[in-house]
Order: C-alpha cells, then sequence, then structure tokens
DNA sequence: CGGCCTGTTCCGTG
DNA sequence: TCACGGAACAGGCC
C-alpha cells in the first residue's frame, strides 16, 4: 500500500473511522518496527486522542493530543485495518483500543514498515532529510530540483531526499506518459521533457488518489494496467519489456519510450 | 519449488 | 565521493 496515493488513501481512512476517541489501551507487535521505546509510545498515547492526520510523501502523520506526532511508513505491506470486533487482524504492529471498544491495527505482514514518534512534521522532514510532498511541488521548484541530479531520471524521480512520494509504480506509470526511457540521464533532459514529466507527475498522482478512493480503476492507457512482459502497449503496437534499474524492476515501451 | 512484489538500507565496486 | 547493482529484510501470491 505504500506510494503517495496508496497513503492518502489510508489518510482519509483514518480520518473517516479513528478521530478524537480516547486510547484505552495499546498492543504492540515486532520490535523491529518501532524506531522509539515503547514506553514512549505508551506515554505519547495512552489516554490521549488523535486529533487529526497529516501525510509528507509515504508517511502518515497522527497528530495525538499529547503535541507528538504518531508516524508511519507502511514499507511494502503496510495497511490500516478498523474494526469493531475482538480478533486482531493478523500481522497489526500496533493497535490502539478506543473507549467505544472499536480498534485501528497499523497491519504490517513483510514488517517493513517503521513506526517512530516525532515532535512536528517539519522536525521529522529535517531530521530524515525528506523532500517535499510530491503534490506539494510547484513547477519551478521541481525543475530546480532536477537542474544539477546525477543519474537516471527513474532514480531521481523515486529519490525520497528529492521528492517525497513517488515509487517504482508511479515512475514507471510518468515516464511512460512521457515517453522518456527510465534510463535517461537527467542531465540530458530538455526543459520540455522536465516539464511534461512534472505535469504528468501531479495528473497521475491525482488520478490515482481518485481512483483509489472511488474504488475504480485506472485508465486502460495506463501502462499500470500492463505491468506484465510482453503486454501489449496501450499506445503503440511495442510489447511491454522488464529491466531493472537500481535493483528495481522497471517496465516501460521500448517502442513509446526510445533511449536517446 | 522458484520468482516476483507499490520500500529502505547497507555494502562492495568502479 | 558518487552512482549503481545486489543483497537483505519477510510474507503472500502465483
Amino acid at each position: 500500500m505504500p506510494e503517495l496515493p496508496e497513503v492518502a488513501y489510508q489518510k482519509k481512512y483514518v480520518d473517516a473511522t479513528a478521530l478524537h476517541k480516547e486510547v484505552v489501551k495499546i498492543d504492540f507487535g515486532a520490535k523491529k518496527l518501532f524506531q522509539s521505546p515503547q514506553k514512549e509510545f505508551e506515554d505519547a498515547i495512552l489516554n490521549e486522542k488523535i486529533s487529526g492526520t497529516q501525510q509528507l510523501g509515504k508517511y502518515l502523520f497522527l497528530k495525538i493530543t499529547s503535541e507528538k506526532e504518531l508516524v508511519l511508513h507502511f514499507g511494502m505491506s503496510g495497511k490500516m485495518e478498523f474494526y469493531q470486533h475482538d480478533e486482531v487482524p493478523k500481522h497489526a504492529q500496533l493497535t490502539l483500543f478506543f473507549e467505544d471498544d472499536s480498534r485501528l491495527s497499523f497491519v504490517c505482514p513483510r514488517k517493513f514498515g517503521k513506526i517512530y514518534l516525532a515532535e512536528g512534521i517539519e522536525d521529522f522532514q529535517k531530521k530524515h532529510s525528506l523532500g517535499n510532498h510530491a503534490l506539494d511541488v510547484k513547477e519551478e521548484e521541481f525543475m530546480d530540483l532536477l537542474q544539477d541530479k546525477k543519474g537516471s531520471i527513474k532514480s531521481a524521480l523515486t529519490d525520497q531526499h528529492l521528492i517525497a512520494g513517488i515509487g517504482n509504480l508511479y515512475a514507471d506509470e510518468i515516464l511512460f506518459q512521457c515517453k522518456i526511457h527510465p534510463k535517461t540521464s537527467t542531465a540530458k533532459l530538455s526543459e520540455k521533457e522536465k516539464k511534461s514529466l512534472f505535469e504528468k507527475m501531479e495528473k497521475i498522482l491525482k488520478k490515482v488518489i481518485k481512483s483509489k478512493t472511488e474504488d475504480s480503476k485506472l485508465p486502460e492507457s495506463y501502462l499500470t494496467r500492463h505491468r506484465k512482459e510482453g503486454a501489449d502497449c496501450p499506445d503503440c503496437k511495442g510489447k511491454v519489456e522488464m529491466i531493472k534499474i537500481s535493483g528495481r524492476s522497471t517496465y516501460f515501451c521500448p517502442d513509446c519510450q526510445v533511449e536517446k
């Protein structure tokens, strides 16, 4: 569940289910996810409420009435689960029990997620040298960020220190829709290409958020719908190919996205 | 059984 | 120092 649009969905989910309820008990799962001692989480959250939520890239911030932020990173497989029954979901790593007997669990089977306690969002952003939330970045800033960047454009788009929120899946989608080969060096991109990357980034992230919240499918024209070796390119006669870039599976159409 | 997966971090190499 | 590839983490799903 992990790139910006999926986290946006998790934010809405928490907003709709778990705000303004007193936490009367906390259960902890695998220790490796917790970036502070459990005692500190108890002190910050027990007998307090979640007063609101914020998002920065792939991170979700739950504002606690103690003024601390409970920060969640979903890794590859994390998600929130709110429920009224008694069985705690499998792989729940943090469960907040509310006064009305409802519960909110952070479920994370692969345990790649992380759970932090922070003083504030800006503080956290600085400490982890995160870029700005991809949907808050303006065109001018985007152009500046890519200015002196070395390496491939795909690595730049997924670099969380540069822009926060784009992962493997939607980086491929952005590049596909811009007809740019993922291995293209950032330095070689024209102004026009960089502008189109910016525009598609916004358009795609917003579209995916909408599809998540409305539970609708992405258009057939999206590469995401054809993310499989040998699949038909939704835009030309080409066949989708898979290559590895920085160890990550990268899907693209060799006919549309010609390497220069 | 083996390969793949929306993420991050660490280590070796060039 | 920098960029990249590969491995590791761990479970579910083909």
